[in-house]
DNA sequence: TAGTTATGAAACCATTCGGTTGCAAATATA
DNA sequence: TATATTTGCAACCGAATGGTTTCATAACTA
């Protein structure tokens, strides 16, 4: 069972929960209500988002709020950087380009 | 069938074709070569990732060399793009907070 | 032209996924 | 204490996933 959060995002319930509890943190049942599924099912969910550590609980007697791991979701953007990285260092080599017919010009 | 750029960077052989193309250019045969799987399995990858318009292919002869689509790979830093402000928000929240307390001290 | 190479597609298979229902445990409340 | 509420977990189910093997097609090449 692979669990990164590359596979938790990828189901579009998970994002939406995740955009839920970035604005607030919340309870299993007060996150089931805005889908249109059960909340055994947003529980399964959480599991997953809590396997990988996208969320973290703070218990409060029964109820349990889930609140999002944001140095976490700093990893998906950490995989985009180097794609960043590589296109900025290939525009760099056009610039290289560039350079070199502007030099033979002169 | 769900087919969204969430879906497509979950699988970590996808990933790893996703970097290897951003680098530069690469027919199936020779993508098949960096992983230890068939090359009907990268081709089925392939597939997923033109479904989704990750990659773009370019014809040459019979080799059809493929290369990210860097568009569409901004869509999922467009998606992270949300919790930066939601965070960036709270943090001005907590500012306003911070001047309060100043401000009564005064 | 005959044979090789590059590629995609189809059929199949074991595993995973996302959902459901049912149940048990812990906490709150009357 | 008896009842209601909040939650997680297990068992089950149909669909999707990622892989394989086999095959057809198009394009190079000897």
């Amino acid at each position: 069972m692979r669990r990164d959060v590359f596979q938790a995002i990828a189901d579009p319930t998970r994002r939406a929960i995740i955009l839920l509890i970035a604005l607030q943190a919340m309870t299993p049942n007060a996150i089931a209500q805005h889908f249109d599924t059960t909340r055994q099912a947003v529980s399964k969910h959480l599991r997953i988002l809590t396997e990988c550590q996208l969320v973290k609980q703070k218990q409060s007697g029964r109820e349990i709020y889930y609140e999002l791991n944001e140095t976490r979701m700093k990893e998906i953007d950490k995989w985009l950087e180097q794609f960043r990285k590589i296109w900025e260092s290939r525009f760099n080599e056009l610039d290289k380009v560039l350079l070199t017919i502007k030099n033979k010009k002169k």
